[in-house]
DNA sequence: CCGAGGAATGTTTACGTAAACATCACCCGT
DNA sequence: ACGGGTGATGTTTACGTAAACATTCCTCGG
């Protein structure tokens, strides 16, 4: 910065003043501190300027190993948000989803160059964290339901679960089964839930839930199952991985889709349209979700903390050919 | 850093050693000062740190919206090594693959605190970047050709690609034909023109390749294409989605598979394994590309840059059940 | 024609850390 | 017993920036 003060013959405030875009900087002076910046190939130090700032443009992520897809969507779009807003995003992985190493992950986060941090992460393992988080550090959760003790944004899983009961019911079916997903999951516990508030309100007693993983291969393992059940003529899988597996099970079972069994699938991920047959599923908006965690995650950096609360992001039925009328028996 | 001092009873240069376990201190000093640390919650500010150090112990990545699933899997391996080797991941999204918006990110970068970069892009476009990565700061290119100017990490695409057509071609398949990926992908040039290649080198003459743009859905527009062809009997799908497509479109022209045409896939993602049936393709190992950019970017930050080259990292056939041998006829 | 007021720019200082150097106490061999 | 280490700790300083305050110079009203 000395330097390009220097070569334009100024001091380096005025440098600092033109790099930071202020106002009070005639046009004249500005434009020769711009070139000797461009001359000298000067670039701001980051570090530096967080230092005297007191911030770092930064937004943390604590997730799991990039492993499933909602997460992965959600990140792109967190960091599609967070840049737009002149922010950088830094991956705070965990390898593992033990306790440890969650403890870890909030840990190092202490020290690291971030102003906030958004949480994708299941809830039983934020509930037994030991270390809280930083105070003073805002913090947005998804994927979760600790709206109690922090904000959180999160896909209406709920209310997706019910549209694909009801649709299924809609269509003339006379009860519909569930593939779930795994137990420590809280969007697999709610989608579970939700599934059997839909029946029961509709006065219908549900079956019981087969459970997988949230991979094909366990909906392949469930398929198998489900297709032993003769009066099993409609499916919700809690995921479309699950779907696929299912799809495959029911084929080689000889049980044809849609004829004979529907199937609805959640998360409308891209394949899921050239399955066989074409699923029809529940469209999650990712997007939205990482966009409202940014925003929300913001606004605590930029005045005092907002309180719990949870913001829930809707769904939408994407029909296609793996739902129709129950046979006619 | 003070204050911490202060309640130790000691200077805040000890402070410091401590902090970063520095050898020169006695137990018992050592022990006082992180008891102060906790008690007064002292986090090292690292805004500071990287200042005083001259560096930030963090990585950029620059990719486009986390999009295709290789591009994924290669960023969750390099956070997770970044992590083990104590450094954050910082990421650099691209949402447009334009020019404009890459040289965007590039020259953002210049001002971020980042101590390397790993590109994980197209060469088509980085060739047309006319904003050069800022010298002094080690690059290492995932997924590209740009071996003689960056040191490159990137899979065997060849290699994979030779393996699957000769798979096929062992299987007694006459020839082989290729669904292949968009144009403007370098990978998808290569696995064609290894394709292409190894059935010249057999001795055989290459039909028309069938371009689609890695989706499922154009895999299946292509499926359609090829099931009319009936000396078609085995294809080489550049990737597992389009594999997919594929699959489906066979299926219903009625052309079974394996029985009357083989298909053989190429990434391995996770799904693969419960395709309809379950798909013989090429498995990658991003984990192993994304270790080995992080490990040879670090090698960068610590020594003079290490000149251009290209590592690759092998590829491995995963038999399944989508190939055989021809129909008898 | 003078001084108040304001715009443009310069000077000083502090942000929190760690390298470099300085100091001090103590141990050992002769 | 004494001098030369050696290991533990303290002091000084600089990293690059921007806020706060200081200075200069110009404009404009009375």
């Amino acid at each position: 910065m000395g330097d390009v003060a220097r070569l334009a013959g100024v001091s380096a405030q005025t440098v600092s003043r033109v790099s930071n875009g202020f106002a009070g900087v005639t046009e004249e002076t500005r434009r020769q501190v711009l070139d000797a910046m461009r001359e000298l190939d000067y670039r701001p130090n980051s570090a530096a300027r967080a230092l005297r700032r007191g911030e770092f443009r930064t937004l943390g992520v604590i997730t799991f190993s990039l492993s499933t897809l909602g997460n992965i969507r959600t990140l792109d779009a967190i960091a599609t948000s967070a840049a737009r807003e002149g922010y950088a995003v830094t991956l705070l992985p965990v390898a593992v989803p033990t306790q440890d190493e969650v403890n870890g992950a909030f840990s190092r986060l202490g020290e690291l160059a971030v102003d906030a941090v958004i949480v994708i992460m299941e809830t039983h393992l934020l509930d037994a964290a030991t270390v809280s988080l930083p105070p003073g550090i805002p913090v947005v959760v998804a994927d979760s339901d600790a709206g109690d003790r922090y904000t959180v944004v999160d896909t209406d899983q709920a209310g997706g679960a019910r549209d694909a009961v009801r649709h299924l019911l809609d269509l003339g079916h006379t009860t519909v089964w569930h593939l779930a997903g795994p137990e420590d999951s809280f969007a697999a516990q709610r989608r579970a839930n939700a599934w059997r508030a839909t029946l029961t309100g509709a006065g219908l007693v549900p079956p019981p839930p087969v459970r997988g993983d949230w991979s094909a291969e366990s909906g392949y393992r469930a398929g198998l199952l489900l297709a032993e059940q003769p009066d099993c003529t409609a499916v919700f899988a809690a995921n479309d991985q699950m779907a696929l597996g299912l799809l495959r099970a029911l084929h080689e079972r000889g049980r044809r889709v849609p004829d004979e069994v529907s199937v609805v699938g959640f998360d409308d991920i891209p394949e899921s349209a050239s399955f066989l047959p074409p699923l029809t599923t529940i469209h999650q908006d990712f997007a939205e979700v990482g966009r409202l965690c940014v925003a929300g995650v913001l606004a605590g950096v930029r005045r005092p903390t907002p309180g719990p609360g949870t913001t829930l992001v809707p769904t939408r039925l994407v029909p296609r050919n793996s739902t129709a009328p129950p046979p006619a028996h």
